[in-house]
DNA sequence: GCTCTATATTGACAGCTGTCAATTCAGGGC
DNA sequence: GCCCTGAATTGACAGCTGTCAATATAGAGC
């Protein structure tokens, strides 16, 4: 019950082992997990925050798999729906960023610090 | 880089920020993701970590949905294969508990502490 | 063994989703 | 404007998934 529960649009962030979520919340977080669902786009996602200056154009990621043009694009676009990264066009390339915040809240719901789960 | 890498399995938790995800290790991870990426499994993950004594039976928690018992026995199926909870049968009863070590691992995918992240 | 309650499984079905071919859109060079 | 490259969108399609009625399984009381 020590947990620091922050309010971001009406999401509160509650660790599973504080209160249950609401069917709006689960709904909400329920979407961007949903997102990170397929192996491609957990790939996707994992390739871009590791990437040199935190991003990355779709042409250095299409290489890393061995699907055609729109299906990266579709998973991407499933990614950035879900709030996950956000693109930004640069003369004909597009380059993606991780959105932290939302990993973190992602984080944040699924338990406290690994410290204190552990001994729970 | 000074992330502690946990090898569960051959499962090495690294945090986004760290290498990219293998094939293999996205494949296990999403498929837990895609657990939680139902809002009704979402839901009853969180009333079980929120329940008294960390269980609950699912007598507890079909009265919090308006959904037919085959649709309750099936999402905590998909939530006890993904790993992310676990059952023991006491008499009539089926009571249900997290594995946290499963949301654990999640997190730490999803980034490292949270202060870490707010200043990269 | 019969009856009951609790829970899980099976099968059908409508809606959802990953994938790609074809096409469109965005930007740049000439 | 034409041509090019990079990326996104559209439409078709096969496979996947949430839901429930029917059924089966598990456990307890008599």
């Amino acid at each position: 019950m020590s947990n620091q529960v922050r309010d971001d649009e009406g999401l509160c962030c509650s660790p599973m082992t504080g209160e249950p979520l609401s069917a709006e919340q689960a709904a909400e977080l329920s979407s961007v997990f949903k997102a990170l669902g397929d192996p491609v786009r957990l790939r996707l996602l994992s390739l871009i925050a590791a990437h040199a200056d935190g991003e990355a154009c779709v042409c250095d990621l299409s290489g890393a798999f061995e699907l055609s043009g729109p299906t990266i694009s579709h998973h991407l676009k499933v990614l950035r729906e879900a709030g996950a990264i956000t693109g930004e066009r640069r003369g004909t390339w597009v380059y993606y960023r991780v959105l932290p915040e939302t990993l973190r809240r992602l984080a944040a719901v699924l338990g406290p610090a690994p410290s204190a789960s552990t001994s729970a």
